[in-house]
DNA sequence: CTGCCCATGTAATCCGTTACATGATTAA
DNA sequence: TTAATCATGTAACGGATTACATGGGCAG
């Protein structure tokens, strides 16, 4: 999915500048399963606007700064639909938290409870993030994808919380001299 | 996470060949939050072989085509542990999946139960891979890891399973004319 | 005898992140 | 007056995917 079809995307849903899609893709709802930059979020717009699937319109009203506002035109609509029949890649996943605990023997236990314990702030931040008020979605789509991160975060923020203590335990055991089979269980 | 600290992670707990190693990276538990091809296996492989951090050992036994067998040296297994130390990124998903069903309204209803489809059977799947006897864990970091795909995926497919066909109705509701305010509802 | 799996590598290209460059407004 | 937020863009660098190139063994 690259980056002018998510811009296309957003703007279908409602006109803005690159700065707050920029934003949505960082805090918003979507940046769950999608994310991009400046450096690709400006271009793609540029693109888009020479392609005339989006339209510009400059606002500079008390003396602000330029705020180009871009809107989505029928032509884009178009393409975006077009778009949207592509065949999409199965998701992928980068953890370096995950992979980190899967090497956990190789790091210092205290390190890892750190580690862990960011790991499930982190979560409940996202949690927090999913569930305010403006991020309520307003149709079937959205709120499908928004009740599967929200059930899936919770998930795994489930298990992080029941299963860490055991990680813990079984490092700090291995740590101090006497190997343990016991830990995280599996489900 | 870079290329290079994967393969020097894996070969900590077996000697391997790049295929292997590959092989790991799609199919093994480990793929499930990392991922890497061909086009930058072999060259992570040469470089820490040039380094010193992982030995050679080519074996050509039945007449077999080549296969080169890296080995970690003590030298590999301290810088391992020193890259272990560095600072994780935020977990990344891409899932273009969960983007189309974002904007579901804008692709036609049979595509979409389509994608629900195939989504779902993707997840099964992975629960599959992922409870396959080849892919037991044998320390507490592992065992960790595994359990935690597993709860994450076991979520997923329930959610799955459960609002799917809410949302099928929604968009064939919407699709026929009678625009509807149920579907998939949050958690 | 065809197609798939094993097996290693290189090269081109694309894409995205990151850093840089600039600057106004507002709240502490 | 300092930091943060709003705001737009460019350039360089790095990394990853993809395709290409090659070739033997094995099963159907």
């Amino acid at each position: 999915m690259d980056v002018a079809t998510l811009c296309l995307s957003l703007l279908s849903l409602k006109s803005a500048s690159g700065y707050e899609i920029r934003k949505q893709l960082v805090d918003g709802p979507v940046s769950l399963f999608h994310g991009a930059n400046y450096g690709s979020i400006y271009p793609a717009l540029a693109r888009l606007a020479a392609e005339g699937l989006i339209a510009v319109e400059v606002h500079a009203p008390d003396g602000r700064l330029d705020k180009k506002v871009y809107r989505i035109t029928p032509e884009g609509r178009t393409a975006l639909r077009r778009s949207l029949l592509a065949e999409p890649a199965h998701d992928r996943i980068r953890s370096e938290f995950l992979f980190l605990f899967f090497f956990a023997a190789l790091i210092p236990p205290a390190r890892v409870g750190e580690l862990l314990d960011r790991y499930i702030a982190r979560h409940r931040e996202v949690l927090a993030m999913l569930s305010a008020e403006d991020c309520v979605p307003d149709n079937a789509g959205q709120r499908f994808v928004h009740g599967l991160g929200l059930a899936i975060f919770r998930a795994r923020l489930d298990y992080l919380e029941a299963n860490a203590p055991g990680l813990r335990a079984s490092l700090d055991a291995e740590a101090g001299g006497a190997p343990t089979r016991g830990g995280a269980k599996a489900v």
